[in-house]
DNA sequence: CTACTTTTGTGAAAGTTACCACATGGAGGG
DNA sequence: CCCTCCATGTGGTAACTTTCACAAAAGTAG
């Protein structure tokens, strides 16, 4: 089993097989060959099993893969067979959704904290706290809390970054427009929906004028 | 100006310059070289000069780029110098809490139309009309709408897509965790947080334990 | 006008990632 | 027990991206 510099491309299509696989799942099918996985999810057979062989070896020749021992083997391998709390730090609108997002729940993560510099009327789902954003670092490091996502104003996003990192979180999920700068010893993804949409008006422009 | 395929990494940065480029232009500075440029938004002096290469000159040697004739340059690129209407279907938690987010709007797009199969209740801001999904097709060919955002339950977001496709929409940015199928014509981005998340554990954990 | 400085634009090298193609080895039947 | 079948695992290569390094061009000073 190697372990060094996995490309990000390879982890990303690992998610994208284990909901493939959770699919197979519950419609019954016990096995699958990389050919039918690829062509569930687009992507090249080879491409499947190069991905797969970075971490061992999952498959049986002959046959494929038994579909709820590679989806165990994928969950092991993505650090996903526990549940992981997540703070989330910023309660506005797209905050407060977040919170609501069913889908996080589902992948095994639970939104336990919220932060925000104005608590005071806000409301959060079952389940989730919510406190004033002084006392983000006590609560973190209190609880062991390892993943954060950013939605704040992008004027704060570095500052909060900064102070989450100094409380131990080792994963953040930044959603405001603005590249955090890399801290060491923390993984740092950015979502940005404005970017996102820019790119589509690119080729959608590019493909009209051509 | 050379046009064919341009590496979709590239457009995403071009959309990071176009951001760095106006927080320049709010600090008064004129002229920026790509070394400063770069080292602002963590990208390879070298790596911005390619990029921008793949449209044209837009430097001028010994001196930088101007920020504003560049900014202004990307824009037309990328066919932002205009305001794109973008339909939003899926009413919903995150559905609703897009409508209201302002960074859209920043960056020159209108959430002008929403469709939701139970409008009937929802709220939606000013300058947004809401219907029902029986009408999707029907407005978004009437008022020819090429963006849209998808943001369903997933069971329904292929659907959807080909009935957009069908209205002649030509971009979709597809929130729902399925990989939508390509589709004739249309340009397609998902925006999966569920795997973002997946993706920062991995790191963490694989970090964690070596 | 010339010499010098500076930073672009770009050919070539280095580094990554994706894909093909086939040897390998497990499964099952005779 | 051997033979056939089939899909994996993987070496090699092609395709693509990033970075280096330098010639070319523009500005400036003497």
């Amino acid at each position: 089993m190697r372990r060094f510099k996995i490309p990000e491309v390879t982890v990303g299509r690992l998610s994208l097989y284990l909901r493939c696989l959770n699919e197979l799942e519950e419609e019954g099918i016990e096995v699958v060959s990389s050919a039918e996985l690829g062509r569930r999810c687009g992507v090249n057979p080879a491409q499947i099993r190069k991905d797969l062989a970075y971490f061992g070896e999952f498959g049986t020749r002959g046959v494929g893969y038994y579909v709820k021992e590679l989806k165990e083997d994928i969950k092991r391998v993505m650090g996903l067979n526990k549940t992981w709390e997540v703070a989330l730090v910023g309660v506005g609108n797209l905050g407060t959704a977040l919170l609501r997002y069913r889908g996080f729940h589902r992948h095994g993560f639970k939104l336990s904290v919220a932060f925000d510099h104005q608590p005071r009327g806000k409301d959060v789902p079952e389940g989730c706290e919510l406190f004033h954003s002084s006392e983000m670092e006590r609560i973190i490091k209190d609880r062991g809390i390892k993943l954060a996502i950013i939605i704040v104003h992008y004027s704060q996003a570095q500052d909060v970054a900064d102070r989450l990192a100094k409380a131990g979180v080792k994963g953040i999920l930044n959603f405001a427009p603005v590249r955090i700068q890399p801290l060491k010893g923390v993984v740092i993804r950015n979502v940005d929906m404005g970017t996102e949409l820019e790119i589509l008006t690119f080729y959608v422009t590019m493909r009209g004028s051509r």
